[in-house]
DNA sequence: ACGCATTTGTTCGTATGTATT
DNA sequence: TAATACATACGAACAAATGCG
């Protein structure tokens, strides 16, 4: 029997309140983590206690969990808890760069600060992150350097945009100071956790400011990374444009 | 079933370390699958079937097949039964490319085959696909072109090894009769099935040949795209270098 | 058109195992 | 050792989707 384009069954679908109950549970769960009642580290009740503050079992209750800790929303540990996922953690320190040495084991990368301004958002930027017209952003530029301490090559040029509302006290001083993954500082500082992230990837040939920042020749080819980051409830937080270095490390990805 | 005296399940006591019954079963299914018990787009035993005959409840086969699920080793399907993944559906016709256009649906790709021939694998391919050394291997070279019939593009230059034992009949007449995408010729012909791949991306400078081939001024920058693809039981069966031409097309990756 | 059987999806309840404190 | 929390396993019942007669 070969599938024939049928059309969809006309499904009696007046109610969106047909949802399971796991899913229902989730939402609430969601909705808390997103409003701040538990943060991130902190450990959330205990199934026992939520089935019975929801007034279900606690196999629903483990139902939802399962699949927000899927989503990397909250971390399970047997014996201990459910816990808020955080960026502060070694395992997820980098949880979004890609970017890996072609020879060796993934080894820590050095931050130089070039860059913190605040200025309206261009264009481009309001319209992905749903910013009004004229609107204040800060963007950011810094570099990513690898090799040993007296041997740093730079292989990252991130530059950064972020909405200036939600970032009111991000400066130039307050990010010098900080030791430490950026999304880190956004989630302990700002309340910001980024949760999810796409990504658009690109060669392109080096300008001659990239080219010099990078220390590689004009039009030496580059990779584009054009990350849109997103917190609790799809709302994207943060435009990153990074220009890597493919010489001696590669974007890996994992296809499932 | 409600069987009065049905002999307990006899479980594997002493394994070499504690396995969780549903990760046993886990195992025996996906044997199964690799031993071509159950074939791409068939259905596996209902869930209450595989329980009686493993003799264990259902809701532990279910745990296993819904991570098997997870793995898109199999899809559940309601109302239907549980099904081998296969290549040869319109979801996944093409699982692993991540190619997108700027603007606009991804559309279909157009396939020219440029070259097939059988070689003795080259000492990095047998590196990475564990072939002795001289072991014969299979190269393929095409290329895939964008837009509409009157005008196509070129924006992908491929080139595959695969291993010359598993790949027997696979010839340029073979490939030029075959309409759709390599991989369900693959599971269709040469009973391999692609369930995972690890790629390394890089931005390179066209090379002549290359260039001309993808209708791009020479050292324009390329994305490399280096994929290892793997069946069951973790084994590398091919080895593909993708070229992509990134000016209206992109790459497009989820992070989480 | 209708109902029935089959299969997966959801929900509940209970008991036991394993890890942590 | 004991208490707590998550992990595994079983059983039962009903809902929803599908296909067939």
């Amino acid at each position: 029997m070969s599938e024939t384009s049928s059309p969809p069954a006309a499904r009696a679908e007046s109610t969106p309140s047909f949802s399971p109950l796991y899913q229902q549970i989730k939402t609430l769960l969601v909705t808390g983590l997103e409003s701040g009642q538990w943060l991130p580290g902190q450990a959330i009740p205990s199934e026992t206690e939520l089935a019975a503050r929801y007034g279900v079992s606690q196999g629903t209750v483990r139902k939802a969990i399962d699949e927000m800790a899927a989503e990397n929303l909250l971390v399970r540990r047997q014996g201990k808890g459910t816990f808020v996922a955080t960026h502060a953690e070694a395992q997820t320190q980098y949880r979004f760069l890609r970017l890996t040495p072609d020879e060796g084991a993934p080894a820590m990368l050095q931050r130089r600060l070039l860059d913190c301004r605040r200025m309206r958002a261009p264009l481009e930027v309001a319209r992905l992150l749903a910013l009004k017209a004229g609107e204040a952003a800060v963007q950011v530029r810094r570099l990513l350097l690898a090799g040993s301490n007296d041997d740093l090559k730079p292989v990252v040029l991130d530059d950064l945009w972020l909405p200036g509302t939600a970032f009111k006290g991000l400066t130039m001083e307050r990010l010098q100071a900080w030791r430490g993954p950026l999304y880190r500082l956004f989630e302990a500082e700002f309340a910001v956790r980024m949760i999810r992230a796409e990504e658009k990837i690109r060669a392109v040939a080096a300008a001659s400011e990239e080219a010099a920042l990078l220390g590689v020749p004009e039009g030496a080819p580059l990779l584009s990374v054009e990350r849109l980051s997103y917190t609790y409830g799809d709302r994207a937080v943060e435009l990153r444009r990074g220009l890597y270095h493919t010489a001696s490390h590669h974007y890996r990805n994992e296809l499932n």
